[in-house]
DNA sequence: CAGACGCAGTCTCTAAGTGAGACCTATATA
DNA sequence: TATATAGGTCTCACTTAGAGACTGCGTCTG
């Protein structure tokens, strides 16, 4: 992809276009974080503390969890509390910003909910050729 | 996290949770693939062929187009057509699953273009720290 | 007529990202 | 004394993604 496209991307960068300044990357970005959305998810419900976002995701790494709560609270998503308790805990909570997200977050997964049929059916079909 | 966790998800897995048979995830996977979502979007606009699409998303290399379109004709998304024309063309087209999709998209897009001045202004605060 | 170019990919090599799990400091419990 | 909880960090191994060379065939350019 690099044939005669260096050029173009110059000069896309020259009239402003920025890959990594757009904002349908940008939220994309959350979105496909693989993990955020699921996190955003489970603060919806209620608040919560750092090892019970690990209990609710099982299959997150602790790992993955600090660098995606990291990461959502770098961009104002969700708040990061820490209460002075012995041994310290640590609340996580939706920001405004993040709570509003939850609007059309949800039609996409009324969307997954109604078209799961159709994409399994129509994944085993082509797997089958 | 595979501390006390595994008996616990060998318990969901009793229950019928299966972390890779779950509608939330198996769209989040799309969405989340990072490029299947530019592609859909630009595909909407018009049915385009493949080094056209290559074109629109300059940053996406070859392999990752091809794999991507593959991913979303597997589950429907889009379709494939090829003209025997010499050389032969590829059409990429999406089909009405793949249309229906772009409503809940949109929705979402439509936040980011919102939000996008809070989340910049955010991560600066941020990363000032 | 030779060489470059476009089509739609594939293939290989390397760089970056992810997951599993050990480890840390401190307090409370058995 | 040993173990568990809390909220993480660190390392190592493995997977994934990206860059770019290469293919085969037909057309366009010099």
């Amino acid at each position: 992809m690099r044939d005669l496209m260096t050029d173009r991307i110059e000069q896309w960068k020259a009239q402003g276009f920025d890959p990594n300044n757009c904002p349908v990357r940008m939220v994309l970005d959350h979105v496909a974080a693989k993990w955020t959305s699921l996190i955003l998810l489970e603060l919806e419900k209620e608040p919560q503390r750092f090892n019970a976002l690990g209990r609710a995701l099982p299959d997150i790494s602790k790992r993955m969890l600090t660098q995606s709560l990291r990461d959502l609270e770098r961009d104002g998503m969700v708040r990061r509390k820490v209460y002075d308790t012995k041994p310290p805990s640590v609340e996580y909570s939706l920001t405004d910003v993040g709570q509003s997200f939850m609007a059309p977050f949800s039609q996409l997964l009324d969307w997954a909910e109604k078209n799961q049929r159709h994409i399994l059916a129509a994944r085993s079909g082509y797997d089958k050729l």
